[in-house]
DNA sequence: ACCTGAACACCGTTCAAGT
DNA sequence: ACCTGAACACCGTTCAAGT
């Protein structure tokens, strides 16, 4: 297990085969399949294991508004996850599926219900945040492989001919975009989610 | 290149290799290599290839809010990929890197600008959209596989088995789960997203 | 119960050689 | 310019055999 961990922190996911981990423990490559039956549960254990371990804050202060403690609960998703973006890339499924990781929504969905939500709602302000959080996980994991692959990257390239005819905004925008980009607005996204569904909801949705 | 759309229409992305592709058109492997660098060049040329057929929606109706401009654009965007998941899997990076895709982000940022925001709010604003997209459609595609392969999932299993005292909200939820996941919310989260940055947008962001 | 060796059906890519 | 054959260094997984 904690070799499968060194592998993919130092070569990525997709540097974790099973030939490559049974090199790592000096075993060969079938001696695993005595105590996985497949690829995919190896993935599973793996997911099991991060999320048995991962902390779980308290709530924020009683003078914050009810959205803050969803708020909360969502930036506490992502600083969980942000270290392991591979995570994402094995819960290819809807939701956290550990467990353990099923705090997040259960915080996420009550906080929403005490804001005044119905359940219903509730559920959906989590898969809101939940597609939110694992979209920027995955562009900022592969904005960071990139970086550190260095060279030019594809985008430059087609932001240096950009035709400002079509394209007046992003012309504009022009080299400022690449610094732009690169900022973390993780929370700003999900204080807006946040207060278009809970603070400011839409016509109807609070009798 | 339709040979390449075909596989992956039918057996998805990871089902398209330059042996296999080979294969379809009747050529070695390598006879591919003298028309493409590598594997990603390939899929490079894949994307833009169906970027270019893709539709550009007029504005909505005069009487829509600003806001409403936003929201279109959004909308077009998902449906644009919502049939083809693979492309998002291909622009692991930040943003739409396909010349003709960059209609999209040049309409939310336009919109965006003409409701009043800074043009660092608008791009802060594109890009939560982004996010939040690209999300979005790998869990939808991801859950469709899941749906067609059959059989029950993890996550039927984990829900089974609950800890009412751990984590009542999910518990109370139960089999109703599966149902409220299965809904299309995305309009839902975009119309909260707008609304959450231009038309209630944070304190001290529109001076 | 736990492991190995050999095999099957695959990958992307390089290199030298052919027309 | 365009293609082939053979090779290299890989995959996940099965099956029969060993202790």
């Amino acid at each position: 297990m904690s070799a499968a961990h060194r592998i993919i922190e130092e070569e990525g996911l997709q540097g974790l085969t099973m030939r490559r981990l049974a090199r790592e423990v000096g075993a060969t490559p079938m001696a695993l399949y005595h105590h996985v039956h497949d690829k995919d549960e190896l993935l599973r254990l793996l997911l099991d294991d991060y999320a048995a371990g991962v902390p779980r804050p308290g709530p924020p202060g009683d003078s914050a508004g009810p959205g803050e403690h969803v708020v909360a609960a969502a930036i506490a998703m992502r600083d969980a996850l942000a270290g392991v973006p591979w995570i994402v890339e094995v819960l290819r499924a809807d939701d956290l599926m550990s467990v353990h990781a099923l705090w997040y929504p259960e915080t996420i969905i009550d906080a929403a219900v005490r804001a005044g939500l119905a359940p219903e709602a509730a559920v959906d302000l989590y898969r809101i945040i939940w597609h939110y959080t694992a979209g920027e996980i995955t562009a900022r994991a592969a904005a960071a492989r990139q970086r550190e692959g260095g060279g030019p990257t594809y985008r430059s390239q087609v932001f240096a001919n950009l035709d400002a005819a079509e394209l007046p905004r992003l012309a504009e925008l022009g080299e400022r975009w690449e610094e732009l980009t690169a900022r973390d607005t993780y929370d700003k996204g999900v204080r807006a989610i946040v207060r278009g569904l809970v603070e400011a909801p839409p016509p109807g949705a609070r009798p």
